[in-house]
RNA sequence: GGACCCUUAGCUCAGUUGGUUAGAGCGUUUCCUUGACAUGGAAAAGGUCGCUGGUUCGAGUCCAGUAGGGUCCACCA
């Protein structure tokens, strides 16, 4: 066995463990008989991502569920991939393109679509490379790209199958008009943000009362041209005589009626507003309501256009604002104006105010809404946090037909051809579902050349809404078997940010509701059982992570320095269940340091003492002699199974970071501080060694087993060197059982721990902390050879003399001997009061303080717990297990109150 | 306007159905290179749990209110 070296170094070890990962075909996920599966679909990055802090989180945790099903002896799968990430990918290349003053247009839709394509060959998708070197054990031979050909023919199909139910139609509405993208966007993708603006007000002029004025606030005079009418509320009186007669537009100077119309509301400034159909929501509904026209001011690119007026014409609309207001001023029409801050939609990708704009657009009537309500309500799908299930319901409550149409080029191209001659624009719904006029099929027409097809592509998330489905082969049914649908499908649990619950998952649910199984209940159609949302990660100032405040760490860089298990311990343990998270690197050090740790307990191991069969649970434990057991072996034992019991506990609540805590603290405190301490002691002497040993090795191999889902790479190295392997090839073949499991083999073996003696281990725990302190407050802090007198009934003598050799150890004494009288300073101990061997050098000033403080710590708590059970209310209502603990500690306090009266009195 | 979250040690956070003297990591102070580990060990200082009231024998924990910080949804020009 090669010997293990003095720290940790992650790096090799990682690369060399991930490759044998990936030559063993460890992380194929293939359908077992007999057991039962446990699938992730990984929520696809898209193809221009690179990894940042917040996939390391996501993709551990991922890891670490599907890592911790294999050992409990599931059939696991995680499935990686890509989304093309339409509006996202596509800039990019129109960014490389325009460095060469090219536009997508000069390519031409063919050549740019190659083009988009050889750059993902070549930069695309670099983040799982990224996300291999972080351990992720992906079935990386599933990896799915949603323009794949299957993915793409699934998508089209989905499309000409919701179409012919009748749930997808083309309509003229306005939309979320992105003018830099140049597409339409869906509700979810605009960012409502304050601008601090301009508040016009502006006066139109009655026409058939020159003088009289109606006077309206608006924050987008450009706009003015385009309006159509004014409108008023029918119930005001101020404006009850106006309504049906007709004012100057100030802009291009026409006539426009007023109308009354319930939408606008009278406590509102002036109580009038200006309605330009083509450019604002209300305004076109109103319009609608009035029969009114539409004059579009604006062109696509949010330039102004010659119906804007000479003034303003071919301006962009910003600058046409301002413009506009000068224009307004000169011809007396601007009133006045006002600081003005309002809500703008921006444009989450390009993040430019999106305009209202109306176009023609395919769109989507959700599916099985309800039933989509009431498996979250039903907890048939588990939310973890539970309150995120609010935010979902809310969503569906109120929700919209979806806007699936994009003016892009990359994507899924609309699989919709209208016949040629056709004038798409004046098809009726009824035309739309004619095969003579319109065709919709993946496939397309028999005779494309008859054909056009639609221009537009589907927006991104229209396509990984089907991911679980797709992932896993729907809907080819030989793909299916191939991909184990029937065994995988309903998923796990899926991961992810609650940034895109609206997005993604509840558009997951709903498309998996209705398409997976049909027919079949609902427990069958899922898309998956439990939904994990991470929390958000932020610097150490609460700002969110971005590129454009580059406050991001690099997670390459992190692992460089702290190893990628460092960074997942790390990562974890600073994230609880449904915060947002705070980064701060030297918990990542502290990842670190961990696992330097764990190396440097199992090198201890190692140099201990030899090998004994290690090969499995029972090997190891064939090894130990019961008889021979001590308080401390009692006490590991029980500690080990509460830690496992914890973290059963712990992920059964989807609470990572407390179980890795729950880790962290057994092996650093439990085992590392005091077992590994005292074993010191224990190894010296032959009858209690191999014990010992077998013992470390138990404690070692389940620890190992526990933390392997957190720490992959440390582990499965540490399982290798110590033998724990048995000659199979991964701690991955190993089985990590629960708690009660643990506990039922000890007791086969008879070596369950024994509860009461365990205990005494905390009552010498405590007699060392204070030996160690009435050394440092002696001076002695350092020695190794103190002396102590204790002075001890013969009941507690006992436990000290038969635990004397670790317990001088540790205390760093050279002798505790039994007195009945000592002097000198001391504490009064769970085992009797203990005299420090000062020689005469202490002080008793010094002595005499430190006594009277602790005196009257104790007082004081004596106080409150003898006012608890003065209470008669107290004595009577508490129950008996809480009154039973509140009068032992009352006695054990008067006890230590006593002697410390006592050795006060003894100083004089 | 509606919904939700947070406020506990200098900092970042735990604290599970209410129950003995509220914990961790980092930071700080003092000490220690003893044969697993200085990426370490030992000891110590440090908190009226945002505030006010209520329920209870008992509240960091439950309820009501309030202040401050944050998120999401909907938006009136």
């Amino acid at each position: 066995m090669p010997e293990i070296t003095k720290s940790y170094e992650p790096r090799e070890v990682e690369r060399k463990w991930y490759a044998a990962w990936l030559a063993s075909g460890a992380f194929a996920g293939r359908p077992a008989r007999g057991r039962q599966g446990y699938s992730i679909v990984m929520p696809p990055p898209n193809v221009t991502g690179v990894l940042t802090m917040g996939h390391v989180l996501n993709n551990t945790i991922q890891d670490i569920l599907v890592r911790r099903a294999r050992l409990e002896g599931y059939s696991t799968v995680w499935i990686p991939g890509l989304d093309h990430a339409g509006i996202a990918t596509q800039t990019v290349v129109e960014r490389e393109l325009r460095k060469q003053k090219k536009t997508r247009h000069d390519l031409g839709r063919e050549a740019f679509l190659e083009r988009v394509w050889a750059w993902r060959k070549e930069k695309g998708g670099v983040i799982l490379e990224q996300l291999r070197r972080l351990g992720a054990s992906c079935d990386w031979d599933r990896t799915q790209f949603t323009m794949d050909p299957e993915y793409s023919s699934a998508v089209l199909g989905v499309f000409a199958d919701l179409f012919n139910k009748g749930r997808i139609y083309r309509g003229k509405r306005m939309v979320n008009w992105c003018p830099a993208s140049l597409t339409a966007l869906s509700d979810e993708e605009v960012i409502m943000k304050p601008v601090n603006g301009t508040l016009y007000k502006v006066r139109y002029e009655v026409v058939d009362s020159p003088g009289q004025f109606i006077q309206v606030a608006t924050t987008r005079p450009e706009t003015i041209p385009g309006d159509v009418a004014l409108a008023v509320h029918p119930d005001d009186p101020r404006y009850a005589g106006l309504v049906g007669r007709k004012v100057w537009r100030p802009l291009v100077r026409t006539e426009i009626p007023v109308v009354a119309d319930k939408a606008v509301d009278p406590a509102f400034g002036s109580g009038a507003l200006k309605i330009t159909p083509a450019h604002d929501k209300v305004d076109y509904e109103v319009g609608l309501r009035h029969g009114l026209p539409v004059v579009e001011v604006l062109e696509a690119d949010g330039t102004m256009n010659l119906l804007a007026g000479p003034g303003l014409a071919r301006m962009e609309r910003f600058a046409a604002r301002k413009k506009a207001a000068e224009l307004l001023k000169a011809s007396g029409a601007l009133v006045g104006e006002e600081a003005y801050q309002n809500n703008v939609g921006y444009s989450e990708r390009a993040d430019v105010p999106i305009e209202p704009r109306l176009t023609w657009q395919w769109w989507l009537r959700y599916p099985k809404v309800e039933e989509a309500k009431a498996v979250v309500q039903s907890g048939q799908i588990r939310f973890h946090p539970e309150r995120w299930a609010k935010v979902y319901l809310h969503w569906l409550e109120n929700i919209q037909d979806w806007c699936i149409s994009r003016q892009l080029w990359w994507g899924h191209r609309i699989p919709v051809w209208y016949r040629k001659g056709v004038d798409r624009d004046s098809l009726t719904e009824a035309d739309l579902r004619d095969p003579q006029k319109v065709h919709v099929s993946a496939a397309g027409p028999s005779d494309p050349e008859d054909w056009v097809q639609e221009d537009d592509v589907l927006d991104t998330w229209a396509s990984s809404w089907l991911w679980p489905l797709t992932t896993l082969g729907w809907p080819d049914a030989a793909r299916m078997k191939e991909a184990g649908f029937d065994y995988f499908y309903p998923t796990s649990t899926l991961v992810t940010g609650p940034d895109i619950i609206f997005f993604w998952v509840a558009r997951m649910i709903m498309a998996g509701l209705e398409l997976s199984r049909p027919g079949e209940g609902v427990d069958r159609r899922l898309p998956f059982r439990d939904v994990f949302f991470t929390g958000i990660i932020r610097d150490a100032q609460g700002r969110k992570m971005s590129k454009s405040l580059g406050n991001s760490p690099d997670p390459l860089d992190l692992m460089d320095r702290y190893g990628a298990d460092g960074l997942r311990f790390g990562i974890v343990s600073i994230a609880p269940q449904g915060q947002d998270i705070r980064f701060q690197e030297d918990r990542i050090e502290q990842g670190k340091n961990f696992c330097n740790k764990l190396w440097n307990a199992c090198r201890f191991r190692q140099m201990s003492g030899p090998a004994g069969d290690n090969g499995s649970p029972h090997a190891i434990m064939s090894r130990i002699d019961a008889a021979k057991f001590d308080a401390d072996d009692h006490a590991i034992l029980d500690r080990l199974l509460f830690a496992t019991r914890e973290v059963d506990r712990y992920f059964a609540q989807f609470e990572f970071s407390a179980a890795a805590q729950a880790l962290y603290s057994f092996f650093w405190n439990d085992f590392c501080d005091w077992y590994v301490e005292v074993s010191k002691a224990k190894l010296q002497a032959e009858e209690t060694k191999a014990t010992c040993l077998a013992i470390q090795d138990l404690v070692l191999r389940q620890t190992l087993l526990l933390l392997h889902p957190f720490i992959p790479f440390i582990t499965e190295e540490l399982w290798s060197l110590l033998g724990y392997d048995g000659g199979r090839a991964s701690i991955m073949d190993g089985t990590l059982d629960n708690a009660s499991r643990c506990a039922t083999d000890l007791g086969i073996l008879g070596a369950k721990p024994d509860q009461a003696l365990a205990a005494t281990v905390e009552r010498m725990k405590s007699f060392i902390s204070q030996a160690r302190a009435l050394k440092a407050e002696n001076g002695q802090a350092g020695r190794r050879d103190s002396g102590f007198v204790l002075i001890a009934p013969d009941r507690d003598w006992q436990v000290v003399e038969s635990n004397m050799a670790k317990l001088a150890r540790m205390a760093g004494a050279s002798q505790i001997v039994r007195a009945e009288k000592a002097a000198g300073p001391a504490v009064v101990t769970a085992f009797g009061t203990l005299h420090l061997d000062t020689s005469g050098t202490a002080d008793p000033a010094t002595e005499r303080a430190r006594l009277a403080k602790e005196l009257e710590a104790i007082s004081r708590h004596i106080a409150s717990s003898k006012a608890r059970l003065a209470n008669e209310a107290f004595v009577s209502k508490a129950p008996a297990h809480v009154l039973e603990g509140a009068r032992r500690q009352m006695a054990e306090l008067s006890a230590k109150q006593a002697e410390l009266t006592r050795l006060l009195a003894g100083l004089g």
